[in-house]
DNA sequence: CAAAATCTGTTGCGTTTGTAATAGTTGATT
DNA sequence: AATCAACTATTACAAACGCAACAGATTTTG
């Protein structure tokens, strides 16, 4: 059964993976636990938060994500009152997404975490590996199925 | 809005997810389009393949799997004659798993793509970079999010 | 300017997931 | 030996997801 060097462990796809699961755990706790919030919900917080004033679609364009799970999320945060969503006056299709002082205020405190954590995280690297690691992963992440049937 | 120096992109738990997507998708797209797995299905696949005969809680402890995600996979593997199930003659708790000869061959072929795959995803980075990439995401798939607050 | 195509965002529906409860088996305690 | 605790694996239920269909608004085009 055991194959010649194949290591599953050290199969990208893979490895990326568990490294994501497991360094976003830690994280994750504290957005659930302190605002009872859901990945997609601190992605969208975060967007608006570090960019200011944003579409549903300028989010889901800049983080990847699917515009359903943006609409979920805007739609918990609105009802939270994280977010507050003001259609375009001049294209009524758009609606401009903002945080509220609640939402302002939980981002700072999430903003700040995530700076300590990601720190904590990459404590034990010199700052070559830092950057390295950084580049090949945002290499990795621009990686689009084409090219590989 | 624009703070100091905090870069979303660069933030580890959320650049590792954004690369893990990115490129687990064409992996996905064959396990999918010609085996009709899913992300659990091909991982039970992989382990059952490499490792031979396992239990599912051998299995879970090995890929970090939640036992109810394996449960259902190895449903799904039998129901469809990829995986053949035995229970332990000592202890009846236990159910050993191994591959069919079915199994054996579409784990032949996935095995085979993944191999291609994987060296094509790090085809542009030189060795000193590969062996730093892997060796710092298995160090982030270790963490356990003890220690931080 | 009317019809068609495109765009933004939401909703319905079936699938997948996570949590907790469960059944069944074995081992430990007394 | 009887009870209790621990372990393996499954199941029930609710939450979250992905895809496709949709409504409303704007742009294109013939």
């Amino acid at each position: 059964m055991s194959d010649d060097d194949f290591d599953l462990n050290m199969f990208l796809p893979y490895l990326l993976n568990q490294a994501a699961e497991a360094s976003s755990l830690a994280f994750q706790q504290i957005y659930k636990d302190r605002y009872g919030m859901l990945r997609t919900e601190w992605r969208v917080l975060f967007h608006l938060g570090l960019y200011g004033q944003l579409t549903a679609s300028d989010i889901g364009a800049r983080a990847n994500m699917h515009k359903t799970k943006i609409s979920r999320a805007v739609q918990k945060l609105t009802e939270r009152r994280f977010v507050a969503r003001a259609r375009d006056a001049g294209d009524r299709r758009l609606e401009h997404l903002t945080l509220t002082a609640k939402g302002r205020a939980a981002y700072a405190e999430l903003h700040a975490v995530a700076q300590r954590y990601d720190i904590a995280l990459t404590a034990d690297m010199r700052p070559a590996e830092r950057d390295m690691l950084r580049r090949a992963l945002v290499k990795l992440a621009k990686v689009r199925p084409e090219g590989f049937t």
